[in-house]
DNA sequence: TGCTAAGCGAGACGGTACGTCCCGTCTTAAT
DNA sequence: ATTAAGACGGGACGTACCGTCTCGCTTAGCA
């Protein structure tokens, strides 16, 4: 749970109370005064401990608020409902879940700390990044897989422009609307769909409940 | 030149040249420690002043970097080439200018402190993001002009997609090479030209030497 | 009534109502906190007006503040009823009379102020010290005319005993009560007074009523 | 040493030399500067370390010049030469010490702080005031023991006289003369003692060397 | 009576020192 | 041996007040 394990071989065993006090007192805080108003000193208070038991624990700030964090993101699944489109637009989802469950502003200054250091920007990369990327990388496989997605596409960039847009759109507070969202996937399948066109009829066809006989959700090329 | 200037009717005139040297000893100080370590402190220091100056001057450290990276940021103008792609792959490295002149990661940790206040948010917005949105924004309004671009394309949506392409990519430290920039341009385009691979084949024109008799960059769309 | 008059030839004339407003918020401020935590600032505010008015009236604090108790003061007048006894007991009274019209604390905290230097020394003992000792000064020589006093006796001396004593109890808190004031009176006067103990018989003899035939409190020595 | 001791249970020990320092650096400024010009500021760059370490250990400027005196002050002895001429005047003397010890403008300005509050005034007068009074009430019992004084002669009031007169004359400046002091014993011990003229020839007998058989110097009265 | 300049009022300046918060570390006692 | 927790030394904060400077206005005295 902490980052500090240490040898423990002999001596006082830790008490593992306190873990998770310090981290509920950590997301208690983070939720209400943000990553930089948040102070080890008012955790401590919070957590019935002192700070020296935060140290042992954790190597400061940046560490202990991403172990709090990881205990409260959890591992996306990939959409994959045989619909590209839908499957898309559910990834816009995904990217923006993390920014409901932790204050977006708290995350940002929580990356501009981690920024500083080469581990814990690959920590923060780990725990709030890759997972939505891993998650949505699948979904386009999916995609390539089924033939909705050109073999060449560079699917990398395609994760990029997904989650840079709802990256820098919730950063300057311009939430992304589901309109937002599906002009968005519009643009980009444009330059990637073996078939855009196609893909949209069935995706509106499944509006409408045309389903197929087997009830997945396959886009007919061709068909 | 500060923040905090008043109304300035009667009163001992302030000094200007602590208005320089403050910022001069805040940019120097901001390229060499970053934001977060950036004191006023250390600032009023270097510029051979007092605290209380800084804060006759600017309300706080936010507002103060502002000042400072607005001296030091130039308005950048829109590339009109004539050649659609030629000003797209510029407009990259319009959004890439902010981050070459200032620090990456100061420049992410002042937003994150922004971020706490509307005023700051959208002074942050002014100085760094919008100059070059209204560059780039220019230069698509050419483009459609000139009839590469659909009318009807969303072209705020692509500034959003190339300055949140670029804010992402340098954040996460990972460089937008020119061939990764053609590669996302060619992405967009393909979902905004009115015929991409015309395009194209007039940027390769223009890279081989065949430029118009009248010497400007036209595409010649259905030439 | 400020210690700046100036040359006062031609130009603009000073504001006497401000003259009075600083002064009277001067003795409001040193009624209700004393004179360390008198502040210019403060007095200013108090007075409608501004640092600069007072500091062009007078050359700071201390000086300030002594003007204004000066305001308060009054010059007292020598005790002189014939009884040397009660003529000494008033006298004490004389010398508390300061420490009643003005704050002790505030009077001495002054005075600290003032030693810094010899004009102000010597202004704080014209203004606050020596209308007392000069008014005890003349009882004193009363009371030798009258024969009552040794010649010889020193009364500089005296007086700095019943001053300082008056001050010492005084500051240190330990209140002068009239059954004090008495008894040191009989010290003192043990040391130089021509005969105590007609002196003593004499009081009594006031207290209960036998007057001499004109009316006036003469110590019959010898008689 | 320092005020906050407080509980001292556990918890990292207090640098000592810290204490040293700054007690040492306290002093310096004192006899340099004064008590109002004494900044904790000077203090700490001094004696090398930071204000809120002078705060842990003292509650304010007061205070810790009391500390810092109280290092300085050593405790006086009690006159006892058998001699009650010569023990009164050296008591003047030890009256006197302390302020020939710390400057008198110092002293007076730091009891004028101590007077805001009854436990630094306390303070001020267990340090500074008592230990003379102690002596001094000493050797006025030691006096009366040998028959020199009154039994019923107010000795607490006599203090009083020789504090204040001492405490007077250096607060104003005018010093106060051997010659003056014993003027002023002669007119205290009038009041005060059995036979005043024995007490003068025994003194002066001394002065000529004239010693009792047994070498004490025991004042032969009705002899 | 109109002009000039001295002096006034007030605002704001540059700067010192304040008392406090929080950091990251050290130490003792307990387990 | 290692914990829990108190306290330490210190950097930086934002503020109050100081004493001074500058401005624009007022007014006396001279033309």
């Amino acid at each position: 749970m902490s980052d500090r394990t240490g040898t423990r071989s002999g001596g006082r065993p830790r008490d593992p109370q306190l873990d998770t006090a310090i981290l509920e007192a950590t997301l208690h805080l983070l939720d209400e005064a943000g990553y930089t108003e948040l102070t080890l000193e008012e955790v401590a208070r919070r957590a019935g401990t002192s700070r020296p038991a935060i140290y042992r624990r954790w190597a400061g700030r940046a560490p202990l608020v991403l172990s709090a964090i990881a205990t409260r993101l959890d591992v996306p699944s990939p959409p994959d409902t045989g619909c590209t489109l839908c499957d898309l637009a559910e990834s816009f989802n995904i990217f923006l879940a993390a920014y409901r469950t932790i204050r977006p502003d708290a995350l940002n200054a929580l990356y501009s700390e981690c920024v500083r250091s080469p581990e814990l920007q690959e920590r923060y990369r780990r725990t709030v990044v890759e997972p939505s990327r891993t998650a949505v990388r699948r979904t386009l496989e999916h995609a390539t897989a089924r033939g909705d997605l050109r073999e060449d596409a560079d699917r990398e960039q395609l994760l990029d422009f997904v989650a840079s847009l709802v990256h820098y759109r919730v950063l300057f507070g311009r939430h992304l609307s589901d309109d937002d969202a599906e002009r968005a996937i519009e643009t980009l399948l444009r330059g990637a769909a073996v078939d855009y066109g196609a893909l949209l009829e069935h995706s509106e066809a499944l509006e409408n409940g045309h389903l197929d006989d087997d009830g997945t959700h396959h886009v007919h090329i061709g068909g």
